[in-house]
DNA sequence: ACCTTATAGTGACGAAACGTCACTGACGAT
DNA sequence: ATCGTCAGTGACGTTTCGTCACTATAAGGT
């Protein structure tokens, strides 16, 4: 009466294929020509089967964002376990942030496009809630940091703002440097001469300073502190980045 | 012998009227479901016409996006002239940015997504140049506020950073933060409770006072002094946003 | 007046991409 | 062996795109 065949773990599986052959279309052709008939060839499934899964092209790109993010949450958590003070791990969360945008561009390229609302307005809801989930439990590591450094008087919340508040203030600066610039590569624009890291480590800087998050950068030397911590706590990310002919300059 | 009868002036009129309907359409339709054929059947001008303006979709988006930029500069530049202290007028200048995205949501979404790189992978070089244009020229009166503020001595240049990348940080601080909560008017997420003009408001004096910009957010009221200097810059504007039922909290 | 010529404008058309649905087949249950 | 159910298929109708062969128009020449 019920022969179900459905495997959940192996319907996740062919999801996740269907996912990167995706990302490796992207790489190949730019996102602007990705077409559902292109993966559907590429992948041993058919349309039907395809379309299953999602609901739509947007709906695709959109699992592709989330997929990125589950990535990234991996480097947020590296961050977030790291010993050390508040203030250098919160730095840390946001240039694995850039590590990640550098390493994967596709992804990176494809979180941004997923935010715009022609590709929201066209995705399930499922997918849509579980974008929610996996930003929440992003910020959830940026949430610890900060509490912790309020636990241990490195940093005094401001008046009239909470810890959501403020982790938003550190995700929405991180986001604007990294989704303004990453694209520019060599532009000749009026945002020439404007380097990724360094505009990140400055406005990182900035802001904590704003919030007397200490040590204050008068008072250390953050920049070559981070360039150890990141050396440490992600020594494999930075040698693909090396491999890749790129260089961090901050 | 040389029977031309293209009206510089004609078609630059022609384009905007295409334009303005495509508005319309985005705001009946959403952007998601903007098409060249249903903006082709509005227009008194055949399919053809229209492509002759656009090459394409994505480049009628981006014309959309930089009509929007040009708006934006009028906002800008009375913020850049108003009688007041270099901080408050930065301010001011970051709240004109949110009037803007209040005031005309589908233009800042036409806006956000044609910083997506499947826009941009599809328009016009001309196109594409002249947003580089207006936006170097938005810039401009950015930059022509912190100069003041140097020469004034309210700001001091922090070390290794010049005028153009604090105007960057600026432009960051605020482009993430309206771009990542103007979609959001009720979500269940953990991004709730986010009030955007208040957002921007504490992320504004978070860089400022970062900054060391005088005065300090502890030596002055901001918070009602900016309410003042809107109602005198902008009245027109915030009695838009009144009538759209929308009230600026901060 | 009439023809010439070059450009503006048209919309039918083919290609491409989308998304659906009637069908197939495989497997468990009876 | 038969039946019922559901995963999987891919051909097909639809939508959207963007082009191009053609028409209309207007200025200049004769």
């Amino acid at each position: 009466m019920t022969p179900r065949i459905l495997d959940e773990a192996a319907l996740q599986a062919r999801e996740e294929q269907i996912i990167d052959e995706a990302i490796k279309l992207i790489a190949k052709l730019g996102i602007e020509n990705l077409t559902m008939d292109k993966v559907v060839a590429k992948v041993p499934y058919s349309k039907g089967t395809v379309y299953k899964h999602f609901i739509g092209k947007e709906d695709l790109l959109l699992a592709i964002s989330n997929q990125a993010v589950k990535l990234l949450s991996g480097l947020f958590l590296r961050a977030f376990q790291f010993e050390g003070g508040t203030r250098e791990r919160m730095l840390l969360s946001n240039f694995s942030y850039l590590l990640y945008a550098i390493l994967h561009p596709v992804l990176f390229q494809t979180e941004i496009c997923a935010k715009a609302p022609n590709v929201i307005g066209k995705s399930s809801e499922a997918r849509i809630k579980e974008q929610d989930v996996l930003e929440t439990k992003l910020m959830g590591a940026i949430f610890g940091i900060i509490e912790e450094a309020i636990a241990d008087k490195s940093l005094l919340l401001p008046e009239h703002m909470d810890i959501q508040q403020l982790c938003f203030a550190n995700w929405s600066m991180a986001y604007g440097t990294i989704a303004l610039l990453s694209g520019e590569v060599e532009q000749c624009s009026g945002r020439t001469n404007l380097i990724v890291e360094r505009e990140l480590f400055n406005q990182c800087n900035l802001l904590f300073d704003g919030l007397q998050w200490k040590p204050l950068t008068k008072d250390k030397q953050h920049c070559s502190e981070l360039r150890k911590t990141i050396e440490q706590v992600f020594p494999n990310e930075l040698m693909l980045i090396k491999e890749k002919g790129r260089e961090l300059n901050f």
